[in-house]
RNA sequence: GGCGGCGUAGCUCAGCUGGCUAGAGCACACGGUUCAUACCCGUGAUGUCGGUGGUUCGAGUCCACCCGCCGCUACCA
């Protein structure tokens, strides 16, 4: 009986742009992982790849006047080389959801369900925003319009295939319930267990009036719809249908790496999916935070979307792979920032790392005459770093079957840290000048080297370069093939060692805008923050404040804290939905004037369409509407 | 509004089922060292463990309430 391939998988992403340093956050941690596994000796089928189906890439495609699939191409290639060669991605498929398998797997998943009545055509009643051809549930319009564009939607009938999700309702709780590890963190694991007690509905898995896409067997006025399609990809790569011996060696998914936006889809609806196939889930979902630009979102529309490829080229893969896997907390949201690499590269890297690097091979250039020595018996100040060595052997593997990436390089550290006060302690130049202490001399040397071997071991699933590079140094030439090799004791003594370039030059921290690691930093960082809380005079002008006047008000039926009110503005009347029905009676309200935002989008509150705002303000249990303090003109502009 | 989480040194955070003088990394200061990439090693915190009250022989660790922040959700707009 042969070993389960330990199967893990990113995201598949959205190729409609480039992408940016999250998309190379999860990557480089799936490939971290993967890299480790393979190290332990294990079968590792690692995933990735890029879904490519929708109306916004055949939309942009048609911008650019080519078609979906050209345009796709040329991004897939860019994101395969050199973005992910560039970060030293070693994913063992690349999906795509275009490529002929996945169609394959897609539809006949669906034809499959549809057999056993997990699958019904019904219609499709929502709002629907033309311009986008996109549905829209009414909870989720904005003031009654387009939560995406901002346009007025309308009310659409449409025949739709659903996913009868709402049948395993009860036995994805249960499986939440009997397997704690499913979901991680364990925050969105009862989020996900308070979602799915509100009940879930059926999902609508199929659109017409859709070209770019999978079409439903049997049906082709209908496309299959993306998460329906997305979702499945797993399956494809793992070789579902298609390749039935590596199926069988990899599924389930060991761990599916995703964003804390696609949770709910990964731990509900991609479950469902499976168990309406009888086939077994995956063992862990880890939904990680974001990678924020400072303390702000990263998106291409702020522009402060951070090339990874960029980076690479500046720092070196190495300190990308290294600052994305150490600094950031593998779960929590996490804050880039260019100065934070550079800092963290000088005191992790070049500091601590690359210096214990080049103050080792000197020395036994120098005392050994570039032979490590070879060992003889330990006194008690040599015993320990090979006793920590040994520890963190241990240390390492744990921290990493639990996804602790951050934690397992901590580990290392320990052991470097160690190292670097044990060449302190034994003082080596010390011992140099009395020959009488000469094996105590060879000791120290021996160790160091001995450390430096195991440590390039310990590093090769998180950095690519750095490994070859010590070893190189020590005159190792062959590349590290396993963990076990981490274990003390493999030098012999009598290896030459041919010493090189510091691994990690280290950087000046003081040229150009980024901040020395003084005291003016934080001045210039709070600086800057507290600025980016101004808006503008013009962003200001952008909300469009009106008098108005009541003219009806009634409470909404059904609503507990909703009034629908009627607010003449000048020119028209218009109803606004608003929350204040525990602070005002509706009858005292009518020929009341307030303030209006005018130009809010129109949203959809409890089935009625609100068209605007009133200001009203706020302080604990007390609420009280904004109002002009004497009378003026319905229309009046407020600013 | 509901559910959940968080609030511990200047910064980022550990602190499990309550128990000796509350920890780590970074930053900062001082001292040491010279093999090394102006590096490395050592020493240093008066931290009200968000606030108040309670349970207990004893609470950062449990309970209640309050304040602040975050996530999900909802009839927020």
């Amino acid at each position: 009986m042969t070993e389960k391939t330990w199967y893990v998988t990113t995201p598949i992403y959205y190729p409609s742009d480039n992408l940016h340093i999250g998309h190379a956050y999860t990557t480089v941690a799936a490939d971290a992982l993967a890299r480790f596994h393979r190290l332990k000796g294990e079968e590792v089928w690692f995933v990735t790849g890029t879904d490519e189906h929708g109306q916004k890439i055949s939309q942009k495609a048609h911008e650019t006047g080519v078609s979906p699939k050209e345009f796709v191409d040329k991004i897939v290639g860019f994101i395969q080389n050199p973005l992910w060669q560039s970060l030293g991605i070693s994913y063992d498929r690349f999906i795509r959801t275009t490529d002929w398998d996945h169609k394959r797997v897609v539809q006949s998943i669906f034809e499959n369900l549809w057999e056993r009545g997990d699958i019904y055509k019904g219609e499709y009643e929502g709002w629907y925003c033309l311009p986008d051809e996109t549905f829209w549930t009414e909870s989720k319009l904005v003031d009654g319009n387009c939560p995406d564009c901002g346009r007025p939607v309308e009310r659409v009938k449409q025949a739709s295939y659903f996913f009868k999700m709402s049948r395993y309702q009860d036995r994805m709780i249960q499986h939440i319930l009997d397997h704690p590890d499913f979901i991680q963190p364990s925050s969105r694991r009862n989020e996900m267990l308070s979602f799915l007690e509100a009940g879930l509905e059926d999902l609508s898995i199929s659109r017409t009036g859709l070209d770019w896409g999978i079409e439903v067997p049997n049906d082709p006025e209908h496309v299959i719809y993306v998460w329906f399609d997305a979702l499945s990809n797993y399956l494809t790569a793992a070789g579902y249908l298609t390749e039935p011996e590596r199926f069988a060696r990899v599924w389930p998914p060991d761990v599916q790496l995703v964003g804390k936006e696609i949770v709910r889809f990964h731990t509900i609806i991609w479950p469902i999916m499976l168990m309406a196939l009888d086939l077994p889930l995956p063992r862990r979902v880890f939904g990680h935070g974001w990678l924020l630009i400072g303390d702000t979102k990263m998106s291409k529309s702020r522009g402060n979307a951070v090339d990874p490829i960029a980076l690479t080229k500046t720092y070196g893969v190495d300190a990308v792979r290294y600052y994305l896997l150490r600094e950031v907390p593998f779960g929590a949201d996490g804050s880039y920032t260019e100065d934070a690499l550079r800092l963290l590269f000088n005191v992790d890297l070049a500091n601590d790392l690359g210096n214990l690097l080049s103050r080792s091979t000197a020395m036994i250039d120098r005392f050994g005459q570039g032979v490590i020595p070879g060992p003889h018996p330990f006194g008690p100040l040599d015993r320990h770093l090979p006793q920590l060595a040994a520890e963190i052997y241990e240390q390492v593997d744990q921290a990493m079957s639990q996804l602790l990436i951050s934690d397992a390089i901590g580990q290392i550290y320990r052991l470097i840290r160690a190292a670097n006060k044990y060449i302190e302690d034994r003082a080596p130049w010390n011992l140099a000048k009395d020959p009488a202490r000469q094996e105590e001399l060879d000791n120290v040397l021996y160790n160091l080297a001995e450390t430096l071997r195991v440590v390039s071991v310990l590093l090769s699933p998180f950095l690519i370069e750095t490994p070859e590079k010590i070893r190189r140094q020590l005159g190792m030439d062959q590349p590290v093939q396993s963990y076990r090799e981490a274990i003390y004791g493999a030098f012999q003594g009598g290896e030459r060692i041919r010493r090189g370039e510091p691994l990690f030059p280290r950087l000046d921290l003081r040229e150009g805008a980024t901040a020395e690691p003084g005291a003016p930093e934080p001045a210039q960082k709070s600086a800057d923050m507290s600025q980016a809380n101004y808006i503008s005079l013009d962003d200001f002008k952008k909300v469009e404040l009106k008098v108005g006047t009541i003219r009806q008000a009634e409470a909404v039926k059904g609503a507990d804290r909703l009034l629908k009110l009627t607010v003449f503005d000048g020119e028209r009347e218009r109803t606004v939905v608003s929350g204040i029905k525990a602070h005002y009676d509706p009858q005292t309200l009518v020929g009341q004037q307030v303030v209006l935002v005018a130009n809010l989008k129109p949203v959809l509150l409890r089935g009625i369409l609100s068209e605007g705002m009133l200001l009203a303000g706020s302080a604990g249990q007390q609420l009280s509407i904004v109002a002009p303090s004497s009378r003026l003109p319905e229309g009046a502009r407020v600013k």
